[in-house]
DNA sequence: AAGGAAAATAAAAACGTTTTTATTTTGACA
DNA sequence: TGTCAAAATAAAAACGTTTTTATTTTCCTT
């Protein structure tokens, strides 16, 4: 141990510089080399590339991305809402974090998160990332029928994936889930199980994926021939609050429902609480099928018949089409609509009373 | 409209360049004058900021970045554990990025998240992100008894803030829930109610927080002068699944429990699950004190009682303290610790039977 | 062996800042 | 009015890359 060992001095990390000293080429070599340009030999390419391993060279960020005009940046935006009581808002977002991070892995890219708190504070964000370089790419959910974001990004030929997709014709990278699918199946299934009248708990009618839930909901009751229980389609924020307020109310009508075709876990969990606070017994006294987003449903007393889609694929999805796109890559052919699986926990017949 | 409107060439982003062609100053009395120099006299600056604000001037990121060697990056590190059906996982994240990102608002810091998947990545990835000045700070979570980010971040003088403490004696700026003090609460009450045969669901032994609950629920037998139920601590990964388990296996035992303290809302259910499927009702055969990240216990069936701390004021608590410490100041003035409140939801004396 | 094209490398400029150093302008004082 | 310090501004260098342009080296052809 030397006497004096004040504050080890970190050695300055090396740059295309220190390489050059070492190596005697000029940096302009020694950055094509690195990126394996094919005008330089080689020989010296490899010569390189092992002085760049012995003295552990990283390439600066700052650097590459202030010549590239690049941020190395791949930015997602992530909706919190501002309710104070609504705190399970958002819980699958760790999930597609997770999967965007995971495509994300081994490339130069980092990810950035971007919290906005509802649709004009995400139009307002993407605004700020496209004019400020803050990204090199979005992504981003919870998309309206007509949203302003698509058509921002997509005039601006920029980078982004969607997790949803808008009502226009337009084309953009995207990823979703066939909602108008899971919620014609879910109440086709309630329909064939004998129920008539079926209550939709649905998200708030500016969301595309809104609108394609009450397609679905309506093209089984016409498959059917039977009229449509729309007035048992109940609209709102999905909060735990809203799904145990939604039972109260349809509970009251002159008929009330005996299913309900639920959006997601939180919503569920606000159902099923509202149901047994009324003293009616799922399985017995009403169905109830949910779309299940953390795979939870399994645990509700009683398990109920839910669609699930592990989250964190669509995340993968997201960013692997992300990074394609953001190497031009045509956003038609970056495109894919997921079919959630059905799990079965219940006959969803009242126990067999109806069928 | 003029007639030839190909493609609107966006016009290149205004520079301080620019700003030093309009107002016929240099660029470094431009840098200068932007960042409020006292060196430039007050009528200049005044005149700077108004072409700055007419042209839409916005400092290049970039730019700043390389010249000042900062990345302007405030990092967060997300855990999200690989196992294929514990998806709850995280799902407090949401909030705490959200309380971060509230924090950075109005500041020139972005959030970056970066997924770890163990305590093992979680340190590389702090290693990278020193190593490579990927960030300018650092947040994190999820801290072990013996804590090696936090022994390496100290080391390198790095800015970070650690929701939790660990148990060496270190300064570090940290902002913490109060687990010794909730632990004993909860034990305190069920046994003030009578009970005598507590269970305790806590995090694996590795985590410091599981460290204080233990100490917590020790100190509360102890205080009541009551040998502790040691024999009913279970220890386990925090999913709903394990709280499931923990369930079953203890009610199995010879003198089986009464009561359970549970450590979070994931768990929580899945000891209700647990209970619910061996025919206990909470309440009547079994009490039920659970800690409560996301505010979803009182739709449980029936409602429990709690501890509950509005997750997202840590987050933001989390990020003041970041950029206090990005700032230079000491982190000794940078400690906080909450105590989260009780919401009181049952007798826990499984309904007036044992007092 | 000279000439010239191709290959390899080097030099220089640029990206947008900040900071250090140098120069000019101002204003007080004798 | 000339001198000098202080105030204000300008010039230049630097951060670490990439890219364009220039130079040198290699090697083939005759």
């Amino acid at each position: 141990m030397a006497a004096h060992m004040h504050k080890t001095r970190r050695a300055p990390a090396p740059t295309i510089k220190t390489l050059a000293e070492i190596t005697g080429y000029s940096i302009a070599t020694i950055s094509k080399a690195l990126r394996e340009s094919p005008v330089v030999a080689p020989v010296t390419r490899d010569l390189i590339f092992k002085a760049a391993r012995e003295v552990g060279y990283q390439a600066n960020a700052r650097g590459m991305a202030l010549r590239t005009g690049k941020s190395f940046q791949a930015a997602v935006l992530m909706p919190v809402t501002a309710a104070r009581d609504y705190e399970w808002d958002g819980v699958e977002y760790t999930q597609i974090l997770s999967g965007v991070s995971q495509a994300l892995d081994g490339t130069d890219y980092r990810m950035s998160v971007h919290v906005i708190r509802d649709a004009a504070d995400g139009a307002e964000a993407a605004r700020r990332i496209v004019d400020q370089g803050l990204a090199d790419g979005l992504i981003f959910s919870g998309i309206l029928a007509d949203d302003p974001r698509i058509d921002l990004l997509v005039d601006h030929h920029f980078p982004f994936v969607s997790m949803g997709r808008c009502r226009k014709d337009l084309d953009y990278a995207h990823v979703d889930i066939d909602n108008e699918w899971a919620a014609h199946a879910a109440t086709a299934r309630l329909l064939a199980g004998g129920h008539r009248r079926i209550a939709l708990v649905n998200p708030e009618r500016r969301f595309s994926y809104a609108m394609d839930r009450l397609d679905g909901f309506a093209r089984a009751f016409r498959e059917a021939g039977i009229a449509a229980s729309a007035d048992l389609i109940v609209e709102g924020d999905l909060s735990t609050h809203f799904g145990r307020q939604s039972v109260i109310d349809l509970l009251q009508v002159a008929e009330p429902p005996t299913a309900f075709v639920c959006i997601n876990e939180s919503t569920t969990l606000g159902v099923l609480s509202g149901l047994g606070s009324l003293g009616r017994q799922v399985g017995v006294d009403v169905d109830v099928i949910a779309y299940d987003d953390i795979n939870v449903s399994a645990y509700f007393t009683p398990p109920i018949t839910t669609f699930y889609q592990p989250i964190e694929v669509l995340g993968r999805t997201l960013g692997q089409f992300l990074l394609k796109r953001m190497e031009g890559e045509d956003p038609k052919a970056l495109r894919q609509v997921f079919r959630p699986t059905l799990i079965e926990r219940q006959p969803d017949n009242l126990g067999g009373r109806l069928a």
